[in-house]
DNA sequence: CCAAAAGTGTTCTACATACACCCATGT
DNA sequence: ACATGGGTGTATGTAGAACACTTTTGG
């Protein structure tokens, strides 16, 4: 391949990091990432995030969208924003793109319940226990996850993470999970509520096996990302 | 000019906000942005951001050093970091790149007290009343003026705007130029010596004429940027 | 001695955590 | 009945704003 010529070409990559809260097993549910497996080389069997060349006439967003199609079900994707670029020549290797790449990373987040198939090479894993992953892109997995615990404080953007309604304890697990530290359902119920965010729906859960008091269900009030108390805070305990 | 062909090309531009707190005249200091006006069509006469466009083999970062070199004196600059990527493909009209520009911008900040000798072009102008502004400019800082105001609540990145020494009150217009409302200056000092941002120098300044009692000297701790206190807030009066 | 500017001390409020206690359901 | 999970109410801590009062200088 040839490297360092005067003029090699500069083309424009996009790259999504789509966040699921799941449950893997019986144990409580993680952060995972959407991932696929590289089948050719450069670095042949690590893991990718989705994405791929932005064209002449389409804008980013337009272009992760177009991207991500192709590994899930874009109308689950409930929130995408941009994150950051990456632009070191040397991050990519010049064979993959015919030259340099730049790199815009971005955030986007599926809520919990569902997730239909996904191809063969493509799969969701847990933040905290990453496979082995190509060229730059576990730095943008650390850099989108800092973002979204960010948000989680002061705006209302669990609502792309949590089921349509849910009950205070499963919210709790989708912010326990994100936030990596247990969150308490009592005082998560009370600063969402005061603030606006969260509602009841007069709805109740059943009792699952071995009893205890039915649950009540929620809804976010938008489900729109907004930036709902610019100076709010969810501390870890502490 | 040719538009809309199908492979039209895709070049990528590198944009700075650099902001400064200048005093115009005797009144209170305003937060200030540098600019340059465009001699030549399209838009001329509307004042733009500095820039222009990366090399293939250059990162992002110093991209716009150089390109800011042509503008201000380096040394100058004290912090100086990523913001957003803007890339609707008519941004900007083909015939100012030859094709599609993607721009990546930068916020740059300068210390309050010297200004060295601008290009004839160049000027600064106080954020709250913008000359007319070429393409997406004036979004840009706006978007800058935002992410710098966050950051003053919750990061050292004062260090970036004030002089190296300063009184107190000095530091209150600063902010107060910044935020864009009046701040404490009793407040202001107890919350950055609390989180260990700023340090007496143990040196007064001289009384200035009509008296009034000199003012303790303080200093930033670390001149480097760092994120002093992630759930830190400074709330506007009322 | 008075005005001007800086600094100190005190109070007040609001938000968020911690935790003890009460409620509703299944077996 | 009692275990299990859910919900309410109360105390506690703390960061930050508000403001009155004291200190130090120049004229």
């Amino acid at each position: 391949m040839i490297e360092n010529m005067p003029h090699r070409s500069t083309s424009h990559e996009v790259l999504a990091v789509v966040f699921q809260v799941r449950r893997l097993d019986t144990r409580t549910p993680r952060l995972s990432v959407l991932l696929w497996e590289r089948a050719m080389a450069p670095q042949r069997g690590s893991w990718s995030l989705p994405g791929g060349q932005l064209r002449d006439d389409e804008d980013m967003t337009s272009s992760v969208r177009r991207q991500l199609a192709e590994k899930v079900d874009l109308r689950e994707v409930a929130h995408l924003e941009q994150l950051a670029v990456f632009s070191q020549p040397d991050r990519v290797p010049d064979s993959v793109f015919g030259g340099r790449a730049i790199a815009s990373t971005f955030l986007g987040l599926v809520p919990a319940p569902a997730t239909p198939a996904l191809p063969s090479d493509t799969r969701w894993h847990p933040v905290d226990a990453l496979p082995p992953m190509a060229f730059d892109h576990e730095t943008m997995v650390a850099n989108a996850h800092t973002r979204l615990n960010a948000k989680l404080s002061y705006t209302n953007i669990g609502f792309a993470l949590a089921p349509q309604e849910f009950a205070l304890s499963t919210l709790r697990d989708v912010y326990g999970a994100a936030l990596g530290y247990q969150v308490d359902a009592t005082n998560l119920q009370r600063v969402l509520v005061r603030r606006g965010v969260i509602t009841p729906t007069g709805t109740t859960a059943k009792s699952g096996p071995g009893g205890g008091r039915p649950a009540a269900m929620y809804r976010f009030i938008e489900s729109r990302y907004r930036v709902t108390d610019e100076f709010a805070a969810l501390r870890p305990p502490g």
